[in-house]
DNA sequence: TGTACATCAGTGAACGCGCGTTCACTGATGTAC
DNA sequence: TGTACATCAGTGAACGCGCGTTCACTGATGTAC
């Protein structure tokens, strides 16, 4: 064992373990999407996988341990799929830039709506390693929008004040955009937010709406 | 009792009666603030009240009854704010009036935190009651921005089939508004929806903004 | 290659807990004569 | 005004349930000689 260990192989029994803890996280997702982050339960995960539940703290030392995972997994596919999109538009900032992260971000919430969720609202009361992931989750976000937002003509008029918050934002980050780049940024990000957490709950389909026509129009206006 | 109920008085007993349904209320919405939706129970709240678990059941069917009666209550108070800042700044549509509703729209929801999330998160999973209720308070948004948005220079380029949808949408409602206006309401309401989901989340805060300075931002380019 | 031993995945019983809800009851409040 | 009765708010014990987690165990898998 200690040979494979050091040439960073890793030995059967390793990656067995690591394929059984994705089932886990896998059936644990599944459960998220039918009752929702209070009812997901480790003996009602043990049972769909045909296992005892206590067979899964072998894997997980608790509930509380799974669910983060199933969190800090979100926040890292996310932001994966965000990268990627952004990968395919390289160059300076572009409209075409934009876009593609805008409609990376929309497609990856439809595609994982329980999961957007998780993102955005607390699965547990009191639940403290969810704050500063959202957080990350938010800075990912909003950095690969500072570098795919272009010039705009119309103008941004912030208050002072708020212009030295987003200067100090970008500073504290190391980023060298300018605030007002930083302001149109927060901005599009609330937009794209608002529009999706509206349609994943089904609301633009409830009234009747296209919801791929609705994202198309609330695009173009994206970032202006 | 008949004679006082033939004068639509009500008995000392129904006044008591309506008075504890409403004290029971409070202290729910003040576990639902406390341990979310889920975290709401029969007994905590009876000790809260000083009284014991069973007892609730004098004034409610169920737990699923008063967590109903919750949603359904923010829902009624939502679309009152929202209608008496409307009422504040009659005639025809106009800039201030869309602002009032806007900041009302807002205000509400920093004033209601919990109940804000309870009209937009299903509290239980499959919730059937749910899904309705949030229809209604969307369609009493949507039907007051409607009255305030005031004509834009700038132009809305829908897709026909886009345009239809709306057209079918104030139809259906008996709305006399045109199809584009219509389209700009669903787009304000998306993004007020964005803006006020992650001020109560604590985003903006966290990143070191003021959030009320950047709703400023967002509010004089809404409608636009 | 074959045997002795260590590792470790999974089992099933058991724990304490809090939940929603029912039930028979007590006792205070209000009604009717 | 005083008494007999009905109403009904609230109690406390009890129910069945599912939860997260622990524990001693069995048996298969992998390791070392």
């Amino acid at each position: 064992v200690s040979a494979l260990r050091a040439t960073g192989q890793t030995s059967p029994r390793e990656r067995y373990r690591a394929q059984i803890r994705d089932e886990i996280k896998a059936v644990a997702l599944h459960q998220l999407a039918e009752v929702g982050p209070a009812g997901v339960s480790v003996n009602a995960i043990g049972k769909e996988l045909g296992v005892s539940g206590p067979a899964l703290y072998r894997y997980f030392a608790s509930r509380d341990e799974l669910l983060t995972e199933l969190v800090v997994d979100s926040y890292t596919d996310q932001t994966a799929a965000l990268r990627s999109a952004a990968a395919k538009v390289p160059g300076p900032p572009s409209r075409s830039a934009l876009e593609a992260l805008a409609r990376a971000y929309r497609q990856w919430a439809i595609n994982n709506p329980h999961r957007y969720r998780l993102l955005f609202a607390p699965p547990l009361p009191g639940y403290d390693a969810h704050a500063e992931r959202l957080v990350q989750a938010a800075q990912a976000s909003m950095q690969l929008l500072l570098e795919a937002l272009p010039p705009t003509d119309g103008a941004i008029h912030p208050s002072e004040a708020l212009g030295a918050q987003a200067t100090a934002w970008l500073k504290a980050r190391g980023l060298s955009s300018d605030s007002s780049t930083a302001l149109r940024a927060v901005q599009t990000w609330s937009r794209l937010h608002g529009f999706v957490s509206l349609e994943i709950a089904g609301n633009f389909a409830a009234m009747g709406f296209d919801p791929g026509a609705l994202f198309d129009l609330e695009l173009s206006s994206l970032g202006r």
